[in-house]
DNA sequence: CTGAAAGCGCTTACAG
DNA sequence: CTGAAAGCGCTTACAG
């Protein structure tokens, strides 16, 4: 037995004229709720289209109103942990306006950048995303002159552009904060880079509320420097921190299964936070890790709403849009959640 | 400073016939390479579209050949762990095709299912992919009478569709003759629900290269599984596995940290396999992991040229296809990559 | 109140 | 060798 596009005949415009014994401009018309005609009319043609199953063609429609009502997500973060919640958002907002969503993984590879671009232009996107891993690089593809509006989101873009970034200072201070009123005295910072803009921004600050003494710790991004960190701070004889706040949620486990090695207890001993709220990471940790969150997906949803408002002509004001950060409360602080 | 979509004229193949000084239908002759005329005016012509940078309208071509050059990838696996890099292998396959992929994430959603699949038609797509987090379940939409082919990669379909899993029974041999050769003699199953397919798969064909009497434990797809299996399996004065293949790199990882919190070497005294080959966790299990990979990648990518063949009218044998898996070899059974 | 005509940006027989 | 005409499936002035 052989497989074949069965070829199913599309109900047309045509058709649903036919049926409704009226003329495909004045269906168009009643299907559309434009025009004036006797009730009548318009409902038998309805009537007609919704027996017919019609559905019309996007194509010829876009053709004409030149909206395609598809939007392209561009992205270097094949790893799509960030743009996995991004795209829920972007799709969650969008889909109300039957708007459907590209996705389009570019690595770094410039060349594959500008052939996606390409493919989405040529398909007459309504407007493109572009998103990324970290907010202070950008993708390999100029896109400032391109015919439909671009928005950034966790990506940094030109000075003249929308560009959605999370309020990394407000999510840090949040966080030290809470250890703080959990009553904790020591609070140490391990984080990732300095060559990263959000570690800037989260390290000062996590000074300006855990107070200038406050320790900070570079390293890399990974549970092996979670367990590093712990040993260079348990190492001498100095006085230990009581508080930790990390800087992703892979160096906090790699924190949390150091100290428990140690024979220190999370959370009576030492409160530790962590940053991005990745679930499968958070919610293994033992015990359970207090995170903040960056709320990508509602970043993704008003990325999406605006570049669909720009793509409707609407003006909108260029610049840098903070979103708030919430801490998740789960077990390795200590204290419970306020709501 | 108000931002607003500037209103790029976009090049129309009139333009390129006008600055090259022919008719509309010469242009559009010239630049597809069809019907004959003089070489002369064929390179005129593409010589105007590359300095006008004309590109031609998919939206009008498509109305005229009835394909759309795009296609969609409908999942419930929101987390992504499944999708991406089977999304990664299709997008891979068909950019060369010039063919874009429209992301829809439908949770377990029915209605939610419904509006993609009907804007995605509504656009004309070129064919859906179906594609989810497990072989024997489908998803909330029938798509059996759609007027686009549809393929089916990770999850179930109907009898006479295309099917792409990948070979559980194969990858489960692999594991298990992994750890027979590097000289282990007791070997144990740890993995999930009997309620999943591929659990049953991958038992049975562990039990028939481990022999009938290697022990099989069931739970569920978590690190906390992984140390109650080792608690149990360490529990009482019974003889102690030599070698452990887990169902996931989650369980793997449960193992391989109860094994060390008990003074257990892996791999020394204990070899430790895990399945999904799930970089950010069998990487960064300390050893890290040796893990069945599903080549979800290349099964995307088979998928995806399969629903483009179909659009183009191609014949193809429908049933399941199974796709080989492939032991990625780390730390946690000792032995060397054979390659 | 309804329909004929023109047109969106292309391609493809067909005529010259 | 080249172009005028028709048409893909719609929508929208415009005429009646």
């Amino acid at each position: 037995m052989e497989l074949q596009a069965k070829k199913v005949e599309r109900i047309r415009i045509y058709d649903v004229a036919l049926a409704a014994g009226v003329s495909v401009a004045t269906a168009s018309k009643a299907l559309n709720d434009t025009g004036r005609m006797a009730p009548e009319t318009r409902d038998r043609v309805k009537r007609a289209a919704v027996e017919l199953g019609f559905r019309p063609n996007a194509m010829a429609r876009g053709l004409l109103s030149k909206r395609s009502f598809t939007v392209g997500l561009l992205t270097n973060d094949t790893y799509g942990r960030f743009t996995l919640p991004l795209m829920a958002g972007i799709s969650e907002a969008l889909v109300d306006h039957g708007v459907s969503v590209f996705l389009c993984t570019i690595e770094d590879d410039p060349t594959l950048a500008k052939i996606h671009v390409d493919a989405m232009l040529d398909k007459q996107v309504d407007g493109i995303i572009a998103s990324g891993k970290r907010i202070d690089r950008r993708l390999p593809v100029d896109m400032t002159h391109l015919p439909v509006p671009v928005v950034y989101a966790f990506t940094d873009g030109p000075d003249d552009s929308v560009r959605f970034v999370s309020d990394d200072a407000q999510g840090s201070r949040d966080a030290a904060q809470w250890m703080i009123g959990l009553g904790r005295k020591r609070l140490v910072h391990v984080t990732g880079p300095t060559s990263f803009a959000s570690v800037q921004a989260r390290a000062e600050a996590f000074s300006d509320t855990a107070g200038s003494g406050a320790k900070i710790l570079h390293g890399t991004w990974s549970e092996a420097w979670g367990h590093e960190a712990v040993a260079q701070l348990w190492g001498g004889d100095r006085p230990r921190p009581d508080g930790i706040f990390c800087g992703n949620d892979q160096i906090a486990r790699g924190v949390v299964d150091a100290l428990r090695e140690r024979g220190v207890d999370v959370p009576r001993d030492v409160s530790v936070v962590g940053f991005d709220n990745w679930e499968i990471v958070a919610a293994a940790t033992r015990p359970p890790l207090t995170s903040v969150d960056m709320n990508l997906k509602a970043l993704g949803r008003e990325a999406g709403l605006t570049v669909l408002a720009m793509a409707e002509g609407k003006q909108v004001e260029p610049g840098i849009r903070k979103l708030p950060c919430r801490l998740i409360v789960r077990q390795s602080c200590g204290g419970v959640a306020a709501d």
